[in-house]
Parts: C-alpha cells; structure tokens; sequence
DNA sequence: TCAAAAAGACAAGTTTGTTTTACATTTTAT
DNA sequence: ATAAAATGTAAAACAAACTTGTCTTTTTGA
C-alpha cells in the first residue's frame, strides 16, 4: 500500500507532531505510517483523511502487490 | 466508527465467506468486522471497498464518538 | 418440515499496529 | 555557523487485528 501522507502534509504545511496531535497518536506512529513502517488501522486512517479534508482513497492506495 | 458491509453484501448477494475468499482472510474476519467486534486494517478496508467497487468512505464512517 | 447453507459467537494463540523512550540526523531560521 | 525544530530510527512492551477451530442459531430452499 502506497501513503501520500508526507506530500498531503507538505501542501497543508502540517508537521508530523501537529497531525500527530489533532488525530491523537504519537508522533512516531505518524513518521512509521508515512516510511511504510506499518499499515494504519482505518480509524486512524480515516481521521488523517479528515484532518485533511481529503477522501482517504486520495491519501492511502491499494497497489497490485497487496493482491498477492 | 460505522460500517455497512451487511448492507453492501445484501446489494450484491455476497456471503460473508465469499467476501472472506476475494479479500483474503477468514470468515470470522468479516463477521467480526460486521458486527463491530474490531476496526479492518486499512488494507484489509480498501480490499473490501475495492470487490465492491465502491470508495471505502461509503462503507466505513467516522462517528463522533471516534474522536473522544 | 427438514436439511443444508449462512451467520453469530467464543476462546486461545499469532501477528501486526501503536506507544513510549531515547537518541541521531536533517532542515530551518537567525 | 549555530541553535532550535523537525524528522528518522530502533527496541521493548502493550493493545488490537486476525487466524483457527469448534459449536450454536438463523435463514433459505426443496
């Protein structure tokens, strides 16, 4: 699974520890989920997606590779 | 956070094990998820959305209660 | 009405997401 | 050039997602 959390973040100028804040988790689960550490829970995924006002289909997408 | 994925699989006449197979994991999986036992990974939330082809924000929904 | 299919439930165990802490590196602004 | 802010990284511990297995209940259709 692809995330464009770091360009979203970049447009809107939010870092890391502020998106952390107003979704509320720790920074480091943000800076995970952004290097592909991990997948989110759709929760948290979809509280990012409202935090930036975007559908989470425009932050998090499916690749071929998660069919195998 | 809410979920339609009875009422998706009704439109569509899916079993909860068909859905199960087409997305990869068990059927107490989907039931688990159906009756708000636990939250899918987002992964596991686009596979869904994706067998039936619609955006995952129309099955799962942030509640308000979500961000207490 | 009866059997088969589908769905609900539950417990134990494994895997993965998430937190916390702590430190190193990079970027930004002065 | 330097300090401060932001980001990267990593390990240990805990929480939540997911599996497997088994059993019960409900729904469906012949």
């Amino acid at each position: 699974m692809k995330n464009f959390l770091k360009v979203e973040r970049a447009k809107q100028n939010i870092t890391q520890a502020e998106l952390a804040v107003r979704v509320g988790v720790s920074r480091q689960t943000i800076n995970s989920i952004e290097i592909g550490k991990y997948v989110p829970s759709t929760l948290l995924a979809l509280k990012i997606a409202s935090v930036f006002e975007v559908s989470l289909d425009h932050i998090f997408m499916l690749e071929e590779s998660d069919w195998s």
